[in-house]
DNA sequence: ATGACCGCTTGTATATTGCAACCAGTTGCA
DNA sequence: TGCAACTGGTTGCAATATACAAGCGGTCAT
């Protein structure tokens, strides 16, 4: 996927995470704490297999997430957030809070949406903060942030 | 479009939104002023005329645009944003700011998204209120809505 | 050694998308 | 009156993406 429709960070943000899954994986990983493949599959919506690993290997491919090794079982992989994945987060809020006012939501499924709008722009903050303690390698922190405004 | 796959609202709007184009429409209401068929067919990223069609459908029964007569022309069309889809501009905001710093955006490209992330949220609420008036019957303010006073 | 578990892959059927051509009605202009 | 340009779409067809179920070689604890 080297040739854009257009450049429009909008559109170029819509080609990589434009789906009905992709978001949801995201999702699972920074709020369900979902690592392994097979846990990813128990997503409350039911994705396939297939289309799970190739969301995966596209989600890793364009830098939002990475792919690492478990130590504890050679075939066990773990799936984590990078900076770029944890900064997801305020579009992941914005989207649950539009979906909780408008959307036929119940009172259980909106909560943690009604948590992120209470909470702000700070708690998403403190939230990151805390994906990146468990999903970067250690030393790095979010305050490393390279702009690209190439051309 | 009766059955869910999970009531999460991030799921649900994801539904709805969860695409490569309609958000791209959305954008193309609220920032480029397209209002009629043949003008969101222009998108700078081309839009078939059969999903252009097909997705202006799906948006309107969604609650997100409205369609309605254009007085001055018996076959034209307007679609407006109704306030449910003028209240996705947060979510278009986040991801624009996301994808111009993490995707090959240029400068000008990118010059929208960079005003949008200066602005903050005040400027959001800004021009979610200007959408209100040229997107949303006369009276209908950001509040809550009731149907027009008289016709 | 054996059965559960690991991240996938492989069919196969169906749905969605992309592309180009086309349509009937409307409008402005001559 | 005649006609070209324009209106919001349709239609047919090929390519692609998705959904569902089954299976695969290897690994792990017992």
């Amino acid at each position: 996927m080297s040739s854009h429709r257009s450049l429009c960070p909008i559109n170029l943000a819509l080609e990589i995470i434009g789906d009905r899954w992709s978001l949801l994986i995201v999702r699972d990983l920074a709020f369900a704490d979902k690592r392994h493949f097979r846990e990813l599959l128990q997503s409350e919506e039911g994705i396939s297999s297939n289309i799970l690993a190739e969301r995966l290997a596209r989600l890793v491919e364009a830098g939002i997430l990475s792919k690492s090794d478990d130590p504890t079982h050679k075939q066990k992989a773990i799936y984590s957030l990078t900076q770029m994945g944890i900064e997801l987060l305020p579009v992941l809020a914005q989207i649950g809070i539009w979906g909780r006012k408008h959307l036929p939501v119940t009172k259980e499924s909106g909560a943690p949406a009604a948590k992120l709008e209470k909470g702000g722009p700070a708690l998403w903050k403190q939230l990151q903060a805390e994906l990146g303690k468990t999903h970067l390698p250690a030393g790095e922190t979010k305050a490393q942030s390279a702009r690209r405004p190439a051309g």
